[in-house]
DNA sequence: GACTTGACCGGAGGCAGCCTCCGTTTTAAG
DNA sequence: CTTAAAACGGAGGCTGCCTCCGGTCAAGTC
């Protein structure tokens, strides 16, 4: 994973240390004001010019797509958790409430992330994370599905979508906390197979 | 209804006139670009200068709501063929596709609605008209509740919200037709009573 | 330790959109 | 026609986006 030991020349120390100062302040612009936090405010916090900001991330969601690599890998440690449980109803169900606080990091975050599925283009950097999630969502529900606990008509881009949906209503800050439990269980008995099991 | 007529002062010809030219040319442009629409573009669509959109409509908000009276009168004219129907389960999903219907209108019209019920200040133009949405899918909600297809547990508040998400997926235009109609199941099937009347 | 070289940096600046002041024009009324 | 209030619209300040391009700095060389 590490092998970049190719080129002649090592890398320079500045540009590492400019891109970590760039990330750190780019999240914490996007924690407080969101993903349309201005670059310029960003790379000014990070004490280097805007020029040096378009030059590590050229486009704003390749800097979102960085920012969220960290969170990324808390996903599947997440996921790992998840695996312990045995039950597949269950796991669905937390990996569907993990994927929704995820899609929560920051304000804003769901309207990048469906205009990343939207273009088929791989030039945005945040279309094969989004397809990776997609992806494992649909293990999930393919897994309770064979365990009876999932309607078959249900598709694993439905509940990502429906978890993105949530991730953008909580994100406008228009719900309380009661009416988004209220739609998850909504949700929630909408995709479950009803048979009853408890 | 029509009852204004209490001013001196006649109001001035050119008044009505831009303010209809600007409502036209902002729904041109909304439907074209979106809500995000540049104001100044639809100003000088509308032939007149910058000051003149302001002062007319003092925010982006202000003339959005103005644009969507018209589309408001439609979902009342629906309403009425929905009250001949006498099924409530039917009533409740021909209105929430109404709603859905209404909220696709221009792409990035959901956001605004969501961000006028954040902000309970009465400021915000948006505000009052969402309020009555919100209190008439209450109604169709307790209808069907009475009926018997509805669970108790759902309040008309939950599926407004999700009207809201399924216009703001089909807004931001990842996702086709089939997913969409696997998802309004997927709603449908959350709230409704799962006695299995057909 | 000084030199070379190429990668890297950052300020300046063009562009677009938002919004507001204020001198000018239009309009209804007398 | 005169008048005065109401409305108009261009100019301009502000912010943010993004890109040249001349200067700078660090890695490798002697």
């Amino acid at each position: 994973m590490g092998a970049k030991g190719q080129q002649g020349r090592k890398p320079r120390a500045d540009v590492q240390r400019n891109r970590a100062a760039l990330l750190e302040a780019a999240q914490r612009h996007f924690l407080r004001v969101g993903v349309g936090a201005s670059l310029e405010a960003v790379a000014k916090e990070a004490g280097v010019g805007p020029a040096t900001l378009y030059r590590h991330f050229p486009t704003r969601e390749a800097l979102l797509a960085a920012v969220l690599q960290t969170r990324s890998e808390e996903l599947v440690a997440r996921q790992e958790d998840i695996a312990l449980l045995g039950d597949a109803s269950e796991a669905l169900r937390q990996w569907l409430r993990a994927l929704e606080e995820y899609f929560s990091a920051f304000s804003g975050l769901p309207e990048p992330l469906m205009a990343a599925v939207r273009e088929r283009e791989p030039d945005n950097p945040l279309t094969l994370p989004c397809d990776e999630l997609i992806a494992t969502t649909d293990e999930y529900v393919r897994a309770a599905q064979l365990a009876g606990h999932a309607r078959p008509s249900v598709k694993g881009y439905d509940l990502y979508l429906a978890a993105v949906s949530v991730a953008w209503i909580k994100g406008s800050g228009a719900t309380d906390e009661e009416s988004l439990d209220r739609l998850r269980a909504l949700i929630e008995s909408g995709y479950r197979e009803q048979d009853g099991e408890e």
